[in-house]
RNA sequence: GCCGGUGUGGCGAAAUGGCAGACGCACAGGACUUAAAAUCCUGGGACCAUAAAAAGUCGUGUGGGUUCGAGUCCCACCACCGGCACCA
């Protein structure tokens, strides 16, 4: 079957160098870099004896991949994979059965059975030798299913004494461990994998690990018997899908004079190519994709034929952001000003997508794909940076009440829907966003939903009048037409709310919210934000005048949150405020706070005996390090702790802290 | 096995190296009520003590270290979660 390939292994070192340059958590980094799994090494050329009859031919030759060229004085035989192509030739007479025997088994097994029955290791001679390159040595060729012919060259020289599947293999099978690495003091060098020094290793002999894998590999330079070699994990991505739905591929298929097949892209007029109507979405009885079914669509006037293989699901998913911005765009995938916009760098946003929130599941591949799009794209010169998502936070999941994973299985799933129509839209977003850290998987509590839909219910009351809300409840049972909006009209704000001028008492909490609740929010901390709104509501809860103005800016920190019950509670203020412009509140600005208003005049003052609290004390803010220090001397609670004692120290920080130390 | 992360009350969690446990849940006591719900007030790490308190001791997974002072920094270990796993 003919496939589509997109060859994102060609940008691996792209992907992999600029993970340094965009904000994304440790763990998130490491993951791709592993799936890119780049491996420095070298490619080490092995002639296969007797494979020439005249002195003058080439020998048959092996390829093998190692990261560690300074053992290969230890190498004490070889393995190809059961499937590489040197194998059939190479095979002798006498071990052909075995061999193809083993082919067989192997073939056989899914790559999970490979890998899952890896504890023991298995393998069949091929009764052929390879020469050492460095010592002209015999060695023996194996053919074992632990090593893959995905990977490197398919064929590895082995290193019992420095590689721990080498060494389990040379031990089942009764083959030399030769040991050429001296490890540290202490270490047993069989089974050794780490830096040591080379030993056993003739002209590299003495050199540590490092240089000796320099030296070693300009050797094999020199005489072109190998080469430095970067290998990574990442496989080109298989790109196509057949079945119907899915972008179809915008290549047709056309013949040369001398009747070959040759594809061409089709032009840009003609894009975006849809998918045709079907009634039928199964596959042709001969096997093609359900695209052949449209024979119509299929073949295009000038005899040439449609590509019919649709593309995967990634392929939406790997440049939606960049077609979201401009949607409606029938000219182009996004208008270049449209991406310059909102895509580029300027002083009010950030390179790329500005905030890209997405869960784990998508760290290799979502991330990776869209990554590798994106590279092509800026490298076209369609878009303007080199990455889509500078900063990516990953949220945590929601665990069920049990503290496991939701899953219909265990039963444990709450239903949003449920928490919604019981608690509301408000009490539902603010209580994901208190439970604690957005980055952090925690347990589902539907009491906690009740705590914070209390806390809106406080909010509610210390705007609205009570008996006024009886009366909205009474008309509301009356009401023939339920969705009377009208209704709410005779929802009234409490007397207590006032447009009067706030009390230095008032605007201090206040301030103190709305520096603590902008800090909070660019740094994406929501649980503190609330629970500072919270010690704000119960303190002005406690005021006999509520001053609009501080309601309102209290309304402006809200929004974000609550956004439905703030809005209502803002349009019913705006009524009380003469005056005031009819705003709707995600319209207005953030509110300031004065740094001014939080300074305290008297504060307290721990004071510690050898680093314990024995007592605080109330100073003046203004109160200098000689006067803390000799009130906490004299101070009667901390006397006992210093009788019979020599002060040796005083360690006094202005406006934090005092602490005696005393022997 | 390797890589990354997390360990703090009964629970979710706070805490620029400086009063551990803010805020919330659950719980207990009280007020309002004929009663309940709702609401409001009060309490609360453990131990020891007490009629009740005060005072005291211990306390952030375990063991060391640095520091006047460590939940926070360093070293070793343990447990749990996530990812990768014969990648030469």
């Amino acid at each position: 079957m003919r496939q589509w390939m997109l060859r994102i292994t060609a940008y691996a070192e792209k992907l992999l160098a600029d993970l340094d340059t965009i904000d994304w958590s440790d763990s998130l980094k490491e993951m791709q870099r592993n799936w890119i799994g780049k491996s420095e090494g070298a490619e080490v050329v092995f002639e296969i004896d007797g494979t020439r009859i005249r002195a003058e031919e080439e020998y048959e030759k092996v390829t093998v991949f190692t990261t560690r060229p300074d053992t290969l004085f230890g190498a004490t035989y070889m393995v190809l994979s059961p499937e590489h192509k040197l194998v059939r030739s190479i095979t002798t007479q006498a071990q052909r059965a075995a061999i193809e025997e083993y082919q067989k088994i192997t073939a056989s097994k899914s790559d999970l059975e490979r890998t899952e029955l890896a504890k023991e290791k298995t393998g069949v001679f091929t009764g052929s030798f390879a020469i050492n390159p460095v010592n002209r040595e015999r060695i023996p060729i194996w053919i074992a299913d632990y090593v893959l012919a995905s990977y490197g060259t398919g064929a590895i020289m082995a290193v019992p004494a420095h590689d721990t599947r080498d060494f389990e293999f040379a031990q089942k099978f009764n083959l030399p461990v030769v040991q050429v690495v001296e490890p540290p003091a202490g270490k047993d060098w069989q089974g050794f994998t780490d830096d040591g020094v080379a030993v056993n290793s003739d002209f590299i002999s003495g050199l540590p690990t490092q240089e000796a894998k320099k030296k070693i590999t300009k050797w094999l330079t020199d005489r072109k018997l190998g080469k430095k070699t970067i290998n990574y994990k990442l496989r080109d991505w298989l790109f196509s899908r057949q079945r119907y739905w899915g972008e179809p591929f915008p290549i047709i298929w056309k013949k040369d004079a001398a009747g070959n097949l040759y594809h061409e892209a089709l032009p840009e007029s003609s894009l975006p190519l849809l998918p045709p109507t079907l009634e039928d979405y199964k596959p042709t009885a001969d096997g093609q994709p359900p695209l052949a079914r449209a024979t119509d669509w299929l073949h295009l006037p000038d005899g040439s034929l449609r590509e019919t293989n649709t593309m995967p699901q990634w392929a939406g998913s790997c440049w939606y952001y960049l077609r979201y911005l401009d949607a409606r765009n029938t000219g182009a995938f996004v208008g270049k000003d449209v991406e310059a916009y909102w895509m580029g760098k300027s002083e009010v946003t950030k390179p790329g997508v500005d905030l890209y929130v997405g869960g784990t599941e998508h760290a290799v591949l979502h991330l990776l794909y869209a990554r590798f799009w994106h590279k092509v794209l800026f490298d076209l010169g369609q878009v303007s940076t080199a990455e889509p998502f500078y900063k990516l936070v990953n949220q945590g999941l929601i665990l069920g009440e049990d503290g496991q994973k939701m899953s219909k299985s265990r039963g444990n799933v709450v239903n949003p829907d449920d928490i919604l129509v019981e608690y509301g839209a408000d009490a539902f977003r603010l209580y994901e966003m208190f439970m604690g850290p957005l980055q952090d998987s925690k347990p589902w509590n539907t009491k906690g939903v009740e705590g914070v839909y209390r806390f809106l219910g406080r909010v509610w009351r210390l705007f609205v009048d009570e008996t006024s809300e009886t009366e909205f409840e009474q008309a509301e049972t009356t009401a023939t037409d339920k969705a009377n909006v009208k209704l709410l009209a005779l929802i009234a704000l409490n007397a207590s709310i006032k447009d009067v001028p706030a009390s230095p008492g008032q605007l201090k909490p206040l301030h103190t919210c709305i520096k603590k609740v902008t800090e909070d929010l660019d740094a994406m901390r929501f649980n503190t934000a609330i629970s500072a709104m919270m010690v704000f509501i119960s303190e002005a809860m406690k005021w006999e005048i509520q001053p609009v103005s501080v309601l309102a800016t209290f309304l402006q920190l809200l929004q974000p949150f609550a956004p439905h019950l703030a809005e209502e509670l803002w349009s019913k203020l705006q009524a009380l405020q003469a005056g005031a412009p009819a705003t709707s509140l995600p319209y207005t600005a953030w509110p300031k706070y004065d740094a001014a208003l939080l300074v305290e005049a008297v504060i307290e003052i721990p004071v510690q005996v050898n680093g314990k609290l024995r007592d605080v004390i109330k100073v003046a803010i203004t109160a200098t390090a000689a006067e803390l220090e000799a009130l906490a001397l004299k101070n009667e609670n901390v006397q006992p702790y210093l009788a019979g004692k020599t002060v040796k120290k005083v360690i006094v920080l202005p406006k934090k802290l005092v602490n005696i130390v005393a022997v």
